[in-house]
DNA sequence: ACAAAAGTGTTCGCTTTACACCCATGT
DNA sequence: ACATGGGTGTAAAGCGAACACTTTTGT
């Protein structure tokens, strides 16, 4: 080390699902400690060599066998530096999302303590990791609004309702259905596919997909994905 | 330590003035190491039982002399496993504003190699510290859009022209001065002062104060500071 | 009287909002 | 036939964009 320090550095993961109209987070029981037996993000220390986003995602296949497809730094919390009671430990948080396919835990691999569970249910969770998970919860509630990542919660193909229904969830208000529906089909980035959805009554939906290479060359020509609400 | 790592944790801060249509980024001349000579962000390791903000502050001070009027956590670079050649380093970068009045640095201070730079045109930095201050300046222009931080930079009385310039400074564009002034006035943040700024030719402008109380109390009750431009 | 910066309103077009009925399917 | 969720258009209001002349001072 090039200079002493009394001082770890861990990272944590908030990972967020969406099913069924609820949110969920990702979370590990703690097996020692003085937290034993108590929830907490998955995360832990980072290795000598290792990357901040790497040790993330070590971390969470070892803790919960799973690979996320959006992860985003959030926040470094180490202000409050009785945060960890075992000693100062700075925590580098970041955001993640996964979408359906990955809702079922792999029972094989070290996950047998991971669990989903419902954003707004939550266990008493071990260190400051409520806090953390509150300033998860208003990014993403934040970045919908002006960033396509809710398709990253939603299966490749999906219904446009489903898509609602996420916001609706995410925001915790009605949205107007034909004026969202009419902004999202403005952007152009949506590809109607030759399936529908049949589940239960009602009239079949049509099922999309989001076009991101479509995204990406719009963004690349200074469009700006933004939503508004009554 | 918990848990032996061979890495350390430092802080740095990109301090940003605004001056006479410009942007100002405060840097500290290296006095040691294979970087001797060249110029970075103020910053340190962080000291056990220091909180990481504190270890920003303590450093501008130490560096500078300075006290800044606003700060935030910019972004924590970690993934350059050799972004330090040292060795291991985690920096948790935080951004500041100050105004005018601590422009002038005491070189009463270990301040005698601190020096302010224009943000278009500094000199080659140490470590990845260029790329730091692409990511702070990035912030402060989107920043400014939906937060009343340009204030932050002004004086605390100001010639609304004052506030016109610096937008279309860090912006790098136009803006329509009667729609802009409409805007800001539509706020109800601003304070008429009795003063009158008389400098060279032209008609004196009053001068405005922020008021800071009237903005939090709007804040609270719902109110998003926005603006948008041609 | 002229130069220099401050101060001020109106019109047009686009975006947002509010709002309700028909359609396709299962039971 | 009815229940269930999917799919659709239009009018009014509000906001952003474009645009130029008058005022106050110094020289």
């Amino acid at each position: 080390m090039l200079h002493h320090q009394n001082i770890n550095i861990a990272v944590d993961a908030i990972v967020i699902a969406y099913k069924e109209q609820q949110l969920f987070i990702l979370l590990i029981q703690q097996k020692y400690g003085i937290y034993k037996g108590s929830w907490s993000l998955p995360g832990g220390f980072v290795l000598d060599g290792e990357s901040l986003s790497g040790a993330v995602q070590r971390e969470l296949k070892e803790e919960a066998g799973i690979k996320v497809n959006y992860l985003e730094q959030l926040y470094t919390f180490g202000d409050d530096v009785t945060r960890d009671p075992r000693g100062q430990v700075v925590s580098v948080a970041y955001f993640a999302l996964v979408n359906p396919s990955k809702f079922k835990l792999q029972a094989n691999t070290d996950a047998q303590d991971a669990q989903w569970f419902p954003a707004n249910d939550l266990p008493s969770l071990a260190f400051d990791h409520a806090k953390i998970i509150d300033k998860a919860i208003e990014r993403i509630k934040g970045k919908l609004m002006y960033q396509p990542i809710g398709f990253d919660l939603l299966n490749k193909e999906f219904a446009f309702s489903d898509l609602e229904n996420l916001y609706k969830t995410i925001l915790g208000k009605n949205i107007d259905r034909r004026n969202f529906r009419k902004k999202i089909m403005s952007f152009e980035i949506l590809e109607e596919t030759d399936k529908i959805q049949q589940i239960g009554s009602g009239r079949p939906a049509k099922m999309y997909r989001f076009k991101k290479s479509k995204y990406r060359q719009l963004e690349k020509e200074g469009f700006h994905f933004e939503i508004k609400f009554a």
